[in-house]
DNA sequence: AGCCAGGGTCTGC
DNA sequence: GCAGACCATGGC
């Protein structure tokens, strides 16, 4: 991809057209990432703290260095992926094509394997608000600080030596013992994230669905936010009424190669609707 | 009070 | 295969 990116002291600006990046951090992808009141975000991924903005087409990273820029954010923000081709691909279908003017801004990230796991382990008959605070706990527990406050992922192995009870603080229920199994399993080798990146998504699917709380929903969600397949297509209680109202003759092949950048859009754009008819 | 939240497991038919 | 109970916790 061929970026305009400047450096202004330690801050990078990069021009990304069609990008947004409120709807990128917030539709439900990640749940690490905090709204400040400037709209801008800070947050926490790839061991790595970042303060990160927006305005018109410019995406701001304060005080950040070129190498990270270009080893973390650059992948982590997908901005290496040409989504107008990518939208193109998909505009041949009017709901999607709706959908997109709503929400065309959103990326997928390309988050951590690990992370994305036991995000979506945690995420599963919850709501985002207490998933982000089961999260938060979770890293203030048993994550590095990487600085003041600043607390980093923890990795299998710490939880794989975690019990049931130690994970009370978490107050994350009946998941608890999902995330202790699924740490074992990661940490063991049993579960091989090189392997998944490289077998196709039945088999990745396969392979994640042996973890104890992992089921066809969570396996697509971590195959398409922590592997980057965007023909991952996972089926939550939305997308499912999406698809019977919306696609009652079954969602079209055509879009099956992005079907997972369709899903988020439609996710996005639904949920967006049902706010506004609340409000 | 009762329902629901980016589901999964287990049981019973 | 498929419906239904159950699972912890918290917000409304």
């Amino acid at each position: 991809m061929n970026l305009q990116i400047t450096q202004v002291q330690t801050d990078i600006l990069v021009t990304i057209p069609y990008f947004s990046l409120t709807d990128t951090l917030d539709c439900g992808q990640a749940f690490r990432w905090t709204a400040q009141p400037d709209n801008s975000f800070t947050g926490i991924a790839c061991g790595k703290f970042l303060h990160v903005a927006q305005h018109g087409d410019t995406v701001i990273f304060y005080d950040t260095t070129p190498s990270d820029f270009d080893e973390i954010w650059r992948p982590y923000f997908d901005l290496d992926t040409d989504y107008d081709a990518i939208r193109k691909a998909l505009s041949f279908q009017p709901t999607i094509r709706t959908a997109m003017e709503h929400a065309g801004g959103i990326r997928i990230l390309r988050q951590e394997p690990w992370e994305t796991l036991c995000s979506f382990i945690i995420s599963q008959n919850n709501n985002i608000p207490r998933i982000k605070g089961i999260l938060s706990r979770l890293c203030e527990h048993f994550g590095e600080e990487l600085a003041s406050g600043v607390y980093d992922f923890p990795t299998a192995q710490t939880l794989a030596a975690c019990t049931v009870d130690d994970l009370s603080p978490l107050r994350a229920g009946f998941r608890a013992k999902y995330l202790i199994d699924a740490a074992q399993k990661v940490s063991s080798g049993e579960v091989n994230f090189t392997r998944i990146q490289n077998a196709s998504l039945q088999d990745g699917e396969a392979e994640l669905t042996q973890i104890f709380g992992v089921g066809t929903k969570v396996a697509q969600c971590v195959l398409l936010f922590g592997f980057h397949k965007l023909d991952a297509f996972p089926v939550d209680v939305w997308v499912k009424r999406i698809l019977a109202h919306y696609f009652p003759r079954g969602f079209p092949k055509r879009a099956k190669r992005y079907g997972g950048v369709a899903q988020q859009y439609l996710f996005h754009y639904e949920r967006m609707l049902e706010k506004n008819r609340l409000d």
